[in-house]
DNA sequence: CCTTAGACCTGGAGGC
DNA sequence: TGCCTCCAGGTCTAAG
């Protein structure tokens, strides 16, 4: 589901909602949620324990704790919600897999029809870029060191598609397939385009489409195509302003050619054959 | 190392 | 209405 603005959306919202609140009750029902320890040891060790601060790398949250730093990822349709009980249709409670009653009476409760996301604990004592989960990332999209010539000295080396790179996490955390298509369509690059054969100014042009296109997507509360939702049911709005992802047939906005969907590793990709040189 | 197909899950949309 | 196929903001693995 969510991507880079996605996931700051849920933690702006949650850290609103959460900060300096305690953990009293906790109920973990699907087993491999928690996947790094037993489900029941997760329950004892975050009961006590208060929210204290609120990060995100990529698409992960990262809830740092008075004890542990708690690491959610919500793949493709985890949330949160907050309310004052369990909520009464069947049909949305029975996806509910953990909730997590608050010192303020409230309940926190993690929602995900599809059972993919996954949620650790780890000991504040070691620092953050040590977690497992973590340790394995690039730089945050948003960041300052996802820059023209950090990326050009990873792509150079690299045969696979433009599009492959920048899904893959570890060379820059953040990017999924909406965006991916958005930056590509904005750099002028065709997604198939070899990596090693993008020079510098592609790079720079990259980095800064990036940066640009996810700090509005920021601003504007996310995309939602289907289902992403924060603050307990809010839609983001950034998805009118998609040039290409999604937009299979319409005319792009050169008006010279439509927009055409094709397969690149595996995922639906979009792009202007027009605008999107091939390299 | 790299690339690719399949697995993990559920539900909505569209064709017949 | 039902049944079937395809599709989905992600990532991990096994196999070649």
């Amino acid at each position: 589901m969510p991507e880079a603005p996605e996931v700051q959306n849920v933690l702006s919202w949650l850290e609103k909602e959460l900060k300096g609140k305690t953990i009293v009750e906790a109920h973990i029902t699907h087993p491999k949620l928690s996947d790094n320890m037993d489900p029941s040891e997760m329950e004892k060790r975050l009961v006590g324990q208060t929210f204290e601060g609120f990060q995100r790398h990529g698409k992960y949250l990262i809830f740092r704790m008075d004890r542990d730093d708690w690491i959610s990822h919500l793949r493709m349709e985890g949330k949160f919600l907050i309310d004052t009980a369990m909520p009464e249709d069947p049909k949305t409670a029975r996806h509910i897999h953990a909730q997590f009653r608050l010192n303020d009476g409230r309940w926190l409760f993690y929602y995900d029809t599809r059972k993919f996301g996954r949620m650790q604990l780890y000991s504040n004592k070691e620092p953050l870029e040590k977690h497992e989960a973590l340790k394995n990332l690039g730089p945050d999209v948003l960041s300052p060191e996802f820059n023209g010539e950090w990326l050009y000295k990873k792509l150079q080396k690299k045969k696979c598609a433009v599009k492959t790179a920048l899904l893959d996490q570890s060379i820059v955390a953040g990017i999924g397939n909406i965006y991916a298509d958005e930056i590509l369509y904005d750099a002028g690059l065709d997604p198939r385009s070899v990596c090693s054969h993008l020079d510098l100014e592609d790079c720079d042009r990259i980095c800064a489409a990036a940066h640009r296109i996810l700090q509005d997507s920021v601003r504007q509360g996310g995309t939602t195509i289907k289902s992403f939702e924060f603050g307990n049911h809010q839609p983001g709005q950034f998805q009118e302003q998609l040039k290409v992802h999604q937009q299979e047939g319409n005319l792009c906005r050169c008006g010279e050619a439509e927009i055409v969907r094709i397969k690149v590793g595996q995922r639906s990709t979009y792009l202007c054959p027009k605008c999107q040189k091939r390299k």
